[in-house]
DNA sequence: TGTGCTGTGCTAATGGTTTGCATTAGCCTT
DNA sequence: AAGGCTAATGCAAACCATTAGCACAGCACA
């Protein structure tokens, strides 16, 4: 087999590093999240799902989303109101900007973040391993439109 | 009436100046909330109502907790997965620590988020009008208790 | 004090997510 | 390769926070 390109480990590697049963579902819809470069609800993942494995089943959806998260390999984020969004843990730390008329979610990088999380932990004796910061607001078409 | 003390608006000069309604469900919810210094969810918000107001009902409650969040007098987070939070709109800006195995959630300030909130506004040419950032991980007991 | 319309309470509906249970299929041992 | 042990799946029903519909009550303004 030619392993021309040095890649991050395979989806089915991470599965069975864990020590997780590594199921026909599972290593779809992990290659399903790690492969977009979207962020997914649980309902378009499943759909994703669906077309390569009719079978599937939305609860083994949420079980594995549930799953993936403990084990870090995915991000949760709490983008509109009665939605989750998932996201493949990605290599460089990244917040959100969020467009609360359209939508829209622009990534961007907070370098700062990592060195007050630092001072945060210290501060008041946490292990911290999460940062989310996430700002809202209008993107410019949706200014512009408004004014109208 | 004497007025030794000067203190922030009265809960109904907040309601009456944004032409709402003053009624006697709005006011209490409203007091509850300003005084609380927690985070209170909707539920919690409607048995502490209750106590004062026992006929009231969890639809308002939920009806009012949107209504102040459109008036800009409360906030709302998602700490839990299946939940939110409320809070009325503190004098100073603040950030979450959150402890995901007890809960505890410590604030602290981030004064540097403003000046970042600034910069990427440009960038994108955003309307920014929230900030959350929120950090999670486990506290000090937690981690002495699961080391164990 | 009446009049109109907004707000409330009740109940039922909604919809994303979870659970129970019988069946299937990984994984490990023989 | 076959068997046995469990974890994982699919299905349907349950959950539960939140929302909507509707009749009645009560706030605001004349």
């Amino acid at each position: 087999m030619v392993r021309g390109v040095k890649q991050k480990r395979s989806t089915q590697e991470v599965l069975t590093s864990s020590s997780q049963r590594v199921t026909i579902q599972r290593t779809l819809l992990l290659d399903l999240l790690r492969q977009s470069d979207a962020h997914l609800d649980a309902y378009e993942l499943y759909r994703r799902a669906q077309q390569k494995h009719p079978g599937i089943s939305l609860s083994t959806v949420y079980r594995n989303l549930q799953l993936f998260q403990k084990l870090g390999l995915v991000e949760q984020h709490h983008f509109a109101e009665e939605h989750h969004y998932y996201e493949a843990k990605p290599a460089t730390e990244h917040q959100h900007l969020l467009c609360l008329n359209c939508g829209k979610v622009v990534e961007f990088s907070c370098p700062l973040s990592r060195k007050f999380k630092e001072d945060l932990a210290k501060r008041y004796h946490f292990d911290i391993t999460g940062v989310e910061l996430r700002m809202t607001g209008l993107c410019s078409s949706c200014r512009s439109k408004e004014a109208q």
